[in-house]
Formats: structure tokens, C-alpha cells, sequence
DNA sequence: GCATTACCTTGACTTATGTCAAAATTAGGT
DNA sequence: ACCTAATTTTGACATAAGTCAAGGTAATGC
């Protein structure tokens, strides 16, 4: 399948690699086919290696006891994950679940490290896309702890936009159950907030898609407004 | 001085390297000091490389705009902080602010990129520290997000005892102010928290001395309990 | 096309935690 | 040892956000 090669050679973690380097890659990949709403790991569980999204949708997540999911990240093609207990031993510190059908690539510890060792830049990728993931989390810890829901919903409807790049009409590309759950929150709360900021005219809400209609406000109560 | 090459020596970020290498380390390493409370760097600075301390203690953190701070990390003697931007460019992604006098080594980021390129023993040893503290940052979203607080500080509390390895007697290493902090409160909710534990005999505060009277208590707190 | 399921919204209520203010305690510097 | 400043504690109060429950809407499969 040359689909494969194509999304691997454009992964940032393979960026700057030969063609034979590729090659190497493909060869110690093992195919991994889930259905949607599919268990890949579990927190518990050991590991042997690490997973790279080729086609479909994946979250990395944690439970409480008592229920409630967070969301870590949401991964799509390119992006590897379950990186962390190939470097620092132990078990994956998240669960990781299929958001849609999807194909992966498993690539095995050892080989992996082996191939580490022999090209630099391959370290350099992944010391860069690690140091990326802190990056995301210091912004993660800082809304969780610093910002209301309100606040984080603002931030996180503007990131869309400019990732979108398509005005200010913004499709979300997960259900609002699991926007809460990234947010920090739950269901009843953010539709609530949805509601008032639709009230305020600062977004228009159909369904999954949702028009900015005031960018500034938005904006500005990302960073510290209040929402009457 | 001979301290240092003892302190970088016993790194985990320079496991392995023979004495030369070690040399060559400290050949491109700048000596830095720093009073108490002192500045290291803000979020906004660019970076052009990162540190490590030799001796003191240096807190990592963001602050909102109403003021309200949260720790993210604290950094005592041979670790390495400010190491997100050499490997994925643009600005720090926090501040940082010594807690104690502090001697700290700034390694400048093209003479450490050059030193991993040669030192594939070197990249290794900064994909398990960034790996580290990928999952610490997994458990502090887990605990702002799904834990209460009092979970938080038991989980604390209980971390420390098993750090410290002095029985069921902990000392707290920084103010109380800065453990709020650092768990994502602040002052006043802990210091309620901490008496209210205390009239349960869960633990005994003196002070900066806590005894742990109830070590199961507290880890039941710390997964799923409530504080009646 | 209909039924079953999952998802989303709204309302009434509870609660953990933050805010503000003042007192009490502790720590540091001269 | 003293004085000032920083830290910690306590109280009264406000509020963001969670819980529980019910109704509505949209999506999916047969």
C-alpha cells in the first residue's frame, strides 16, 4: 500500500528521513486494524511499543473513580502516541480508545530504539515532538487550574478557527459530550455555556457547526473575561 | 570546583557518559547565580538554551491574569528545566523563579543540539526525562480534573512519605502557600483542609512536620474519598 | 420509514472552592 | 531579643460548576 509510506514520510517524526530509512520504518511496522469506540490500550497495561495514527481518530484519556473521562489529546494521522513508557519504562500512564475506525502502525520498542541510535535526527523529531506534547499539556494545566469553562471554550473555539482556517464558521469534529470531557467538564455545563454565549451573540450554535460571531470578545475571554 | 562535575555526573540527563564527555559538558556549560525569589525566566523570553541546578531550588510556573499561580514544577539539584523550546523551538512555555539561593548551569542550545547529534546515549537519556514528566503532567491533569482537593493533598502527602523514606513523619520542603499552589488551590482551602484532616486523625501538623496517623485513610482519600 | 439508541438541553438543587477581611502565628533581619 | 514583614489561620459570604432527573432532538440500524 503505498497510502502507508505517503502518510508516514509526511509525519513529523520521520521528517528529514531517506527514502531507505522509510523503508526500515515500514519494515518493523506491525498493521493494526480497530473498529470505532475501540480499546487500544489501557493505562494498566504493559508496553511494548508505540502506535502511529495512519487513517481514522484516537483519544488518550484518563477516568476517575467515580466516572468522569478527561481528555489528553486527540490524535489523527501522523501523529504517533503511547510514546512515554518506551522512553521511561513502566506502563502507559493513559487509556487509549478509537473515536472511529481506524488504522494503526505499531512499532516495536526495541527495533525502534535501535533505529534511534544509529540516526540522530530521528532522536531530534521526537525529543521535538515530546517537548511539543509538554508544551500542550503546560497550556492544559494552565486552563484547568487558572480558567473557567467559559475561558477554555473561548480559547478552544478560536484554535479551531485558525487550525480550520475557514472564517469564522467552525465545524466541531467531536461530539459535544467529548468536547466537555477535553474541556474539563461535562456535558450539562458546556451546553449551558454554549447557550449564554449564543445569547451574547458571541458565537451562533447549528448543531456541530458554529459561527464566530465576535472573534475580539472571544478572545478577550480566553484570557480573562467573564461571561455574565 | 569539583561539587559540580559531581552533581552533572549524577544527572540522570548525563547517565552513562564516560568523563570526557562529562568534560565537554562543562566545557560549554555557563555558571549562573541567583539570590532567593529571583527571576530565571519568563514565558515571553526567548530561549537560547536551558539549565540545570547545581544547588537550590527553582519553581516552574504560569500565572492568570487575576494573579492566581500554579506550580508545575519544582526543581532541585541535578535536574535540567527550560528544556522545551531547544528541541521545539519558540518561547518558554512557563516562567522561572528560584526558591532558594540557587547555582544553576546554562547549557547553550546549538552546543548540547551538537553534543546529542554525537552522543546518541545523550538523546536517549532526554527522551526518558521528557518522558518523565509527560507522565508526571498526566497525573497533576488527572488530579486538577477528576481529583478534589483533599485528594490532591493526601496524594501529596503520601508521595512525600514514600520520598523522604522517614517513616510515617513528612516535612514539608516548601511554605504552605506554595503547596496550595502547587496543587491548584489556594492558601486559605488548604489550610482548612489541613485541619480538618487533623480533627479526623487522618494526619498530626506541627508546623512544617506532618504525621501521617492513618496511612490507609489516606490513600483511600487520594484515590476516590471524600472528606466528610 | 420506523424504532431504538445515543446525544443534547433545560431545570431545580447541592456543594466544593474561591473571595474578602481580619486576627494570629511564625520567620527574618538588624 | 525585638520589630517588622511574611505566612497562616479563621470566619462570613459568593459563586462556578457539579448532580440528578426529565424531556427533546438527532442519529443509526434494521
Amino acid at each position: 500500500m503505498k497510502k502507508i509510506l505517503d502518510i508516514i514520510s509526511q509525519a513529523p517524526l520521520f521528517n528529514g528521513l531517506s527514502q531507505e530509512q522509510l523503508g526500515q520504518i515500514r519494515q518493523i511496522a506491525i498493521d493494526k486494524f480497530y473498529d470505532k469506540g475501540k480499546t487500544v490500550f489501557l493505562e494498566s497495561d504493559d508496553c511494548n511499543g508505540f502506535y502511529i495514527v495512519v487513517a481514522g481518530k484516537v483519544k488518550i484519556y484518563k477516568v476517575s473513580f467515580e466516572g468522569k473521562e478527561q481528555i489528553l489529546h486527540i490524535y489523527g494521522p501522523g501523529n504517533p502516541f503511547g510514546e512515554v513508557p518506551v522512553f521511561s519504562g513502566r506502563k502507559f500512564p493513559a487509556n487509549a480508545e478509537t473515536l472511529l475506525k481506524s488504522h494503526l502502525l505499531f512499532i516495536p520498542r526495541q527495533a525502534f530504539v535501535d533505529l534511534i541510535s544509529e540516526h540522530p535526527s530521528l532522536a531530534l523529531n521526537m525529543l521535538a515532538i515530546l517537548s511539543m506534547r509538554l508544551r500542550q499539556f503546560t497550556v492544559q494545566i494552565e486552563n484547568l487550574s487558572l480558567k473557567e469553562v467559559p475561558a477554555r471554550l473561548a480559547s478552544y473555539l478560536t484554535y479551531l478557527a485558525d487550525e480550520q482556517a475557514t472564517g469564522d464558521v467552525v465545524s466541531l469534529t467531536i461530539s459535544k459530550g467529548q468536547l466537555a470531557s477535553l474541556l474539563g467538564t461535562i456535558p450539562e455545563t458546556l451546553s449551558r455555556i454554549l447557550a449564554k454565549m449564543n445569547k451574547q451573540n458571541l458565537i451562533q450554535v447549528e448543531g456541530r457547526n458554529i459561527t464566530l460571531l465576535n472573534r475580539n470578545g472571544l478572545e478577550e475571554l480566553a484570557q480573562h473575561g467573564k461571561l455574565q
